[in-house]
DNA sequence: GGTTGAATTGAACGGGTGTTCAGATAATCT
DNA sequence: AGATTATCTGAACACCCGTTCAATTCAACC
């Protein structure tokens, strides 16, 4: 017996990416199967099929999708480095919090997509890598800033801020708010110059 | 025909860790076969069992004794807090640039350990994490960092020093040393007291 | 040199994998 | 009411999975 309570392609397909998403997050994209995410959405695995060509394809549309929103979220406006700077903080930690799955998958999955899904990926990192280290050039060139290195500097915020994925609960001891005061206190500090 | 050349019992035990260990790290946990580990040692899978009960003992084991290891490379002598932190953000980035698969395994395995396995290694980390935050602490009241919170900043902290194994390479364009420098810069100007 | 025993093979077990596709079903259109 | 068509099922395909174990091989010992 077929499609039980009506026509469901326009519900089906987000709810195949939902459950992919979720279930991706939660064990890992080798350890979930086909049949776990059919299972979710309440369908048989064949019917998958017709919302995605392959597993690889649901991995690589999810993680892509996730990496032009994270950069159609915000682009730097040229102003003051340090109010940009503050921006970019706020915003990349305000963004994270709102997809934790997202997050994890695309930090987690790389791995396990086929190399030219890989380097699609890869490029949009780098995109979003080479937009804070744009803020942190200008901030240094102005003098408002001072770190040996600006791409390590890069790296070492981005990877600060992602950090607050893996404790943050909602509900939890502080409000996103208060986590966005604390971190961008910290990276202020960190790249701040003139107080040797 | 089994043995070809001579007792092997000593040396492959480890040589089963260590393609565990590489394959793990590369392909992740549940895309790594027994079969796979297996070949790589060059020996049949059944010969596996003699040197680990099953495949989740084989993660279990890599990460408790990376943990162990972790907890052992260096312990607080309750010097001044400055001295105490720049001490431990040197050791964790050389540990840490020192066994870059164990690392890796090490952040993205958690979730596919048994739950009772699970359990010992968040122990271990939290242990870790405990000495961080106490050398935080002891720094806060006597008046030489100032952080909002230093739970928060502990896992900030060992965010962005960990962090440093994703983009560091052997013989690239800087140091240990120099990355040492660079980002306990960072580290000593994040927590900074007196320069609001 | 025959016996012992550790180390390993290779086949087998039950079950799960991603993917395909003919056929069934039901909503929509004429 | 009947035809059409998008949606989904369920079975099948070839293959891989972790694990077990009787049989085999070979170094070491008597």
């Amino acid at each position: 017996m077929a499609r039980t309570q009506g026509s469901h392609a326009e519900t089906t397909g987000p709810r195949v990416r939902a459950a992919a998403l979720k279930l991706f997050a939660r064990h890992g994209y080798a350890a979930v199967s086909m049949r776990q995410i059919a299972a979710e959405v309440g369908v048989q695995a064949g019917a998958l099929y017709l919302y995605t060509p392959d597993k690889q394809t649901l991995l690589f549309e999810l993680m892509r999708g996730h990496m032009e929103d994270l950069l159609a979220d915000w682009t730097p406006v040229g102003g003051s480095p340090v109010a940009e700077l503050e921006t970019f903080a706020r915003h990349h930690i305000r963004y994270h919090l709102d997809r934790p799955d997202l997050v994890f998958i695309a930090y987690m999955e790389l791995r396990n997509l086929d190399p030219e899904n890989f380097s699609v990926i890869e490029e949009l990192r780098r995109a979003y890598e080479n937009r804070l280290e744009g803020i942190l050039r200008a901030g240094v060139e102005r003098g408002h800033f001072a770190v040996p290195d600006t791409k390590l500097a890069t790296l070492a915020i981005i990877a600060m801020l992602t950090g607050v994925t893996t404790w943050y609960r909602e509900g939890g001891r502080l409000s996103r708010e208060k986590v966005g005061d604390i971190y961008w206190d910290m990276v202020r500090k960190a790249v701040r110059a003139g107080h040797a």
